[in-house]
DNA sequence: CGAATTTGACCCGCGC
DNA sequence: GCGCGGGTCAAATTCG
């Protein structure tokens, strides 16, 4: 299998850098109602000779990225091809030791939290899991119906939080903890209580995500699903792996709050969105709703026009793309997607 | 005082 | 069949 047929390794940042600073016409700021010090600035920008030398700079910084983001697009690539060889071995492997494993059924093995926090498998009721290991996934086509979503995302948080708070903008009730054998940090039991008959459940082994890019990132991954496991990954402790499975039966609070909206459009609260396409797992992130949602009402129209887009654009993707902790989560998000991505092909 | 959290006990599936 | 370990329950405790 070409890895190109089920991941597009490009990362569609939408940047065009240099369609607004080589643009001739004059952009009017103020009717996008750009603060005053803003309008100031991005007019001269524009305007002024010293910006030329600004412009410049920003050019080749512009240049530099696009080539590094190039390179990790090869990368990925390159690592795509690299686990399907893999996977394709092993397949060749299953398949020579498949009719055994068809007379006996599949395998009994236990789908429990030790094989979390072992193999990164999470798996509720005998449902299928978004990051099986390859022999597992080879063997779900045989199980029980999928009822129920699984999603992972792998989010990076403070080392020094400690609190059980996730803040995915649902409310969870506690209901239990644990301390499980691999994972020195106990497991917390959530469910949802935001609907009483809601059936979802998390649990996790961390705590919150501050950041506000994994913060969106998350709540998208997971805003219609129903489960949701969230466990310190035992590789990095820094990282917050959150599973979730099933859909919630009610939409999400903030949507509910704002206009009981369809649940099918959860980024409506992110103003810094992740969306992820369902033809794959080609990632978009629109980097033009900046804002927080509480005054993303008032911003968003201001932002339409394609110019303050792009400049916005430029500037956050320019801050982002420099941003350590952001490249961590987005290749640790990205990769979550492409394990969903490869069990929901197979 | 009600809601939320904690925590020990219990249940159940799986490996041996 | 037994023991282990994860998941859940529910009483006790804490918190606002």
């Amino acid at each position: 299998m070409d890895s190109s047929s089920w991941v597009d390794t490009s990362l569609d940042l939408n940047i065009n850098p240099l369609r607004v600073i080589k643009s001739d016409a004059p952009v009017d700021a103020e009717r996008f109602g750009m603060p005053r010090k803003m309008k100031t600035t991005f007019l001269d920008f524009q305007t002024k000779p010293s910006a030329k030398k600004e412009t410049g700079a920003l050019e080749e910084e512009l240049n530099r990225v696009s080539e590094e983001n190039r390179k990790l697009t090869e990368m990925l690539t390159v690592m795509c091809e690299n686990y399907n060889a893999l996977r394709n071995q092993l397949m060749d492997c299953m398949s020579k030791n498949g009719e055994k494993e068809l007379l006996h059924g599949p395998s009994k093995k236990r789908k429990s939290a030790g094989s979390i926090n072992n193999d990164n498998n999470i798996a509720v009721n005998g449902n299928s899991e978004s990051s099986s290991t390859d022999e597992e996934l080879s063997k779900k086509p045989r199980e029980e119906v999928i009822k129920a979503k699984i999603c992972r995302a792998y989010v990076r948080t403070e080392a020094g939080d400690t609190s059980l708070i996730v803040k995915d903008g649902y409310q969870w009730r506690k209901y239990g903890q644990k301390v499980t054998r691999d994972n020195p940090s106990p497991r917390a039991y959530f469910k949802c209580s935001f609907a009483p008959s809601c059936p979802v459940k998390k649990k996790f082994q961390l705590s919150s995500v501050e950041v506000k890019w994994l913060r969106r990132m998350l709540r998208f991954f997971c805003s219609h699903l129903c489960l949701v496991q969230v466990q310190r990954s035992i590789d990095d402790q820094s990282v917050l792996v959150a599973t979730y499975e099933g859909e919630h039966n009610h939409p999400h609070p903030s949507m509910e709050a704002a206009s009981g909206s369809s649940r099918g459009l959860p980024l409506g609260s992110a103003p810094c969105s992740a969306s992820l396409a369902s033809s794959g797992p080609a990632i978009t992130l629109d980097l033009t709703k900046s804002k927080s949602s509480n005054d993303a009402k008032s911003s968003k129209p201001k932002t339409d026009a394609p110019e303050v887009r792009q400049f916005l654009v430029e500037q956050m993707a320019s801050s982002l793309t420099k941003d350590p902790n952001f490249t961590a989560a987005l290749a640790a998000a990205i990769s979550g997607r492409m394990l969903l991505q490869n069990h929901t092909k197979w």
